[in-house]
DNA sequence: ATATACTATATAAGCGCTTTCATTTCAATA
DNA sequence: TATTGAAATGAAAGCGCTTATATAGTATAT
């Protein structure tokens, strides 16, 4: 049996092609009994309209496309969740593609399949693509960069402004010597975090180590290792606190210092960032920031739909992180 | 300016547009210098192909649709890696629709917007609708559930035959009363996970104590409380062992005995399921039944594009879990 | 010189749908 | 009775593309 076309539901149908139309798309011009008998007849056939013949003609898709290079990682969990609850709700799709490669990624936001996409990209897309994306007149927001453009929208973090108060409420404990477990240089939430970090350090007289920087990776085992050997060179003298870029260095950190025999908060205070499930339930349960990942999620979508519907322009806005304070920090002893 | 088409790109060129056409699909018919000019005229301009349009007519969009109601919780870290690396390598797109609404699901899997489907659906998709896939010739391979058919294939775990290794493993360790924590009832992998426990314990002359089946919802939480509760009702008695239906569960309910004053593995064994990152991190380092997720993903793309390039039929593959001993299991002691 | 076979390109049909506009029907009004 | 207009439906164009087929131009064989 071939695939059955807005043709075949005409025919058996007795009418027209323009009529069966009308009567699916709920166009309100035909009889009542001829709608209902159409659509009995789409029914018995199992019709499900090509939605390429569609969008061709019709252009929209009521489809919004989401572009990254991963799905791994806690915080893709809640945004795509939120999101994909978000378009659910105001009738639309959401459509993932998850690809490094540009070719796939720039043919798919330029070729017409949805109807305004979401970007979430740390590298490949450059100012020509955007530029590109623009000329077509994509509706467009950006999860990952700070867009300068009116037509264009951005929902970031402000992991500056959230770095800076953790380490405020660090020196707040009254500790001193902090050192900062970063990711790699080309992820702008670890640069964020540690100049909002460098910035605190000095506003409150703290002077900055350049030895105090650790490369963790924002990984467990790379943090891990990154903290082992800082012990090691600074022949046991631990800082007073680690702040770690996210949660899973603040882990690894917390893994190194234990299995040297340290204790946390006493020895050393802890602070994370990102708060994923398993951070509460660590022990110590890890005092980290939590970002506003759900308001996040649904910003973007509201945002994006106005966009497409209202012709709304770009929006730019930052959502601050709220620091949940847990048990693996504490105020500096003062040892004797 | 207008969204430019590959007619604008055949008036550039002094072309037709069929020429154009041949140029960008490479179709070797051309003169080579005919085709480069008309490549680079296609470039100055930014064409980008409308993918509707294309599809249309080619009926060949050479992405493939993943169909999934959440991509939340660490089993699809994995998997959705995978399958897009894998889908990269095939040069293929990966396309995620995470919705629950049957309606876009069904009209997207039907629609035409992809050359074939996965499905990861525990609920909506019904006998009805999956006749309505094999008869619209839609190539498809199922993660969640035995398919009885040769068009479709299915690539899943073998959950029960690993739940009846885990138990036999415990039950070596002269474990006597081991208590399974599961999920809800419409959860596949959850009662295949029981029915092998509940086999082993058979086989090995073991009781199956109906009380002994806790309902931690495969959650933190939800498993935290379970056992709390259970060991409230049974005024401290605790089994010898807990086999936890995944690893969230056995973490709740080791949170739960530590909190009681038991200490793991010497009062009491905890196994669970999926190998989690954080499982062999945690304290103690967790027993568990480790999936092959990578292999789930890599197999499934690799036989879906076959099924749609070589016409093969579907195939039905079970995968072996590994089980993955650490410190949350021992050998059962003799107390007096 | 004519027929034949290639080669390179253009023409045109049509994929499945929406949508504008024309047509038909029929009741209401002048 | 003729005119008008509203209501219901149909005809047809066309969205952007691929592809089968036609055409023209050139080289080779007879």
């Amino acid at each position: 049996m071939a695939k059955v076309t807005i043709k075949d539901v005409a025919r058996e149908a007795g009418v027209s092609i323009s009529t069966v139309s009308n009567a699916l798309n709920d166009v309100d011009v035909l009889n009542p009994e001829t709608k209902s008998h159409v659509l009995n007849v789409a029914k018995r056939l199992n019709y499900v309209p090509n939605l390429n013949g569609k969008l061709l003609k019709s252009g929209k898709s009521k489809m919004l496309g989401f572009f990254t290079t991963s799905v791994s990682g806690p915080y893709f969990y809640t945004l795509v969740e939120t999101m994909s609850r978000e378009c659910d709700r105001h009738g639309y799709g959401l459509n993932i593609f998850v690809t490094k490669d540009k070719q796939v990624i720039m043919s798919n936001i330029l070729g017409g399949r949805v109807d305004g996409v979401i970007i979430y990209e740390e590298l490949g897309i450059d100012d020509m693509d955007i530029a590109l994306i623009e000329k077509n007149k994509i509706k467009s927001v950006f999860l990952d960069r700070e867009i300068q453009n009116e037509t264009m929208g951005s929902i970031i973090f402000d992991s500056y402004v959230d770095a800076y108060e953790a380490t405020k409420y660090l020196i707040s404990l009254g500790h001193k010597k902090i050192a900062y477990i970063s990711g790699v240089e080309t992820m702008f939430d670890s640069e964020q975090r540690k100049a909002g970090y460098l910035a605190a350090l000095h506003d409150y007289g703290l002077t900055a180590d350049e030895g105090y920087i650790l490369q963790g990776y924002f990984e467990e085992e790379g943090s891990y290792n990154a903290v082992k050997s800082f012990v090691n060179i600074h022949s046991g003298k631990l800082p007073d606190a680690f702040l770690a870029g996210n949660d899973l260095s603040a882990i690894g950190a917390m893994r190194a210092l234990k299995s040297l025999g340290y204790e946390i908060p006493r020895d050393v205070s802890v602070v994370g960032f990102d708060d994923i499930d398993i951070a509460q339930y660590f022990s110590p349960p890890l005092t980290t920031v939590r970002n506003q990942i759900a308001r996040q999620g649904m910003l973007v979508v509201n945002h994006l739909i106005r966009m497409i519907q209202k012709k709304e322009q770009g929006r730019h806005e930052k959502l601050q992180g709220e620091l949940i304070v847990r048990n693996s920090s504490q105020i500096k002893m003062v040892r004797d």
